[in-house]
DNA sequence: TTGCTCCTCACGTCACGTGAGGTGGC
DNA sequence: TTGCTCCTCACGTCACGTGAGGTGGC
């Protein structure tokens, strides 16, 4: 027999492990002193506590290694944990994997910008939403300006703000195209009966835009005319990561914009549905 | 300026979470009511929580996200963490590999043999130690077995107890040789000047025992003569997860043997040096 | 005024490490 | 008898989740 300093010395264990152990009812020591509380444990315990050091090992709480240790666990139970353990080690394996890949384009980043000063880009997913919106086609940037300020007094004079939610642009068009074709609304908390007829007998209808489940998205905070470095940062991230574009992009406006009109300042989370490339 | 929810909604994080930012002063709300104690919060925060959130999905903890996002960090500093979270990543990643590797084995085990009923193999590493023993050769086990008795019974009335710790065997030969070549002896506590004469002018002389680093290791406990089971377990898991030999194999005996003169019961720990496979 | 949202404690998580303060064993 | 080993609390770890119990805001 043994004492705890000498059978965790042998096992290559802490004291402290073999106490934490016997309260758990996981490897109780073959006797204790009633006296002086001292723990006595024999060679032969050795393979019980070596298992359990191979599960841990494996990654197995000491809830579940406590039932895998236990006499009635039946073949196909110790079999279907260790298939479940499989798979979370293969998921957490590809994860860590992913992981590394953006840590390194991180130190990329840094090695050709000298610094992290740029945008940071986060998965995220979106819920269909109530969208009060109008589809349109525009020319350049100009119009699509004008037209978005439009949208945005004839929300705010005929949506209650409990009802509007966010100013969204929904680009239906690629960026090689020549002509835009957008989708300028408000998404709302709920749905509405209104249409708000703008110029030139376009009129914004309620629809539902759709549900994502990943998106790549990005927040900028500043001039208007500085969008495009957003749009960068997301595509350099797409490439990366093994992104590629899933659907339209939207631009989601978390203030209202043209609220002061000595400034041009925005605030907008620019979304890109996404998917794994293969 | 939004209240903790809407803000937390937009992030899509628990309002729990910005508070313990707030706490950590990792991100403080632009403005907290002094009465009520409400936080508010700036749509342009949200790019430094973006960042948070990207760092802590790189796997930083709090306290390392806190300096990074510290002004007065330098490049160098944060390239630094950067490349020492990549070794970390990478190193995990190697770790698991192994291990799935190991639950594949596991699984295949169940498969074949019904249930998990086997020796558990460890990995340890063990420091030099004094070792007391004389290097024989013998032509069949029987004559091993009559060699290790003597050597229990000098060891017993020539060596004190706090001196004399484990009976070890240390075998110099390959298990295809005709002859077994073998080492008995004890190790020592500390080291002694004495030498003991066993018969036939063999004498156990005292020695170093070589420090290993990295040795598969399986306890077993029954009668003596079905050691070769634990050798059969340990071959399959050193091909499994590729490992190889790469020293003198050796037998710990964690029980005095013979104590018994009716049974043959044996606690035995059987140690191999190992490497990584290429 | 009624819900809804927010607030501050404070416990729980997981597998121990790390003292503090005290006692048994050779 | 003196160290050495062991004992039992009990706090700390890490990033929050999850109530409990209470109050502000539209």
């Amino acid at each position: 027999v043994f004492r705890i300093g000498d059978f965790a010395r042998i096992a290559r264990v802490s004291g402290r492990q073999l106490r934490h152990y016997d309260r758990l009812g996981l490897l109780e020591p073959s006797h204790t002193d009633r006296q002086s509380g001292y723990r006595y444990y024999r060679a032969d315990q050795l393979p019980r506590l070596n298992r359990l050091l191979a599960l841990k090992a494996l990654g197995f709480s000491l809830a579940q290694i406590g039932r895998m240790l236990s006499e009635e666990v039946a073949t196909d139970e110790l079999r279907g944990m260790l298939s479940m353990r499989k798979a979370q080690v293969e998921q957490s394996l590809a994860e860590e994997h992913a992981t590394l890949r953006q840590i390194e384009s991180r130190i990329q980043q840094i090695e050709e910008q000298g610094s992290l000063r740029d945008y940071d880009v986060t998965l995220k997913s979106e819920p269909a939403r109530s969208f009060l919106a109008a589809r349109q086609t525009f020319a350049d940037m100009d119009e699509v300006v004008r037209a978005l300020r439009l949208v945005v007094a004839r929300g705010k004079s005929e949506l209650r703000s409990n009802v509007r939610q966010k100013l969204v642009v929904v680009a239906h068009s690629d960026f090689e195209d020549e002509a835009l074709e957008l989708e300028l609304g408000f998404i709302l908390a709920k749905p509405v009966n209104t249409r708000i007829d703008l110029a030139d007998g376009v009129t914004m209808m309620i629809r539902e835009l759709e549900a994502v489940d990943t998106l790549a998205s990005v927040v900028r905070a500043g001039p208007s005319d500085q969008t495009h470095l957003a749009y960068g940062a997301l595509g350099i991230w797409m490439e990366a990561n093994d992104f590629q574009i899933a659907g339209p992009c939207r631009e989601v406006f978390l203030e209202l914009p043209f609220a002061d009109p000595a400034s041009d300042h925005v605030v907008m989370e620019i979304q890109f549905p996404v998917t794994k490339a293969a």
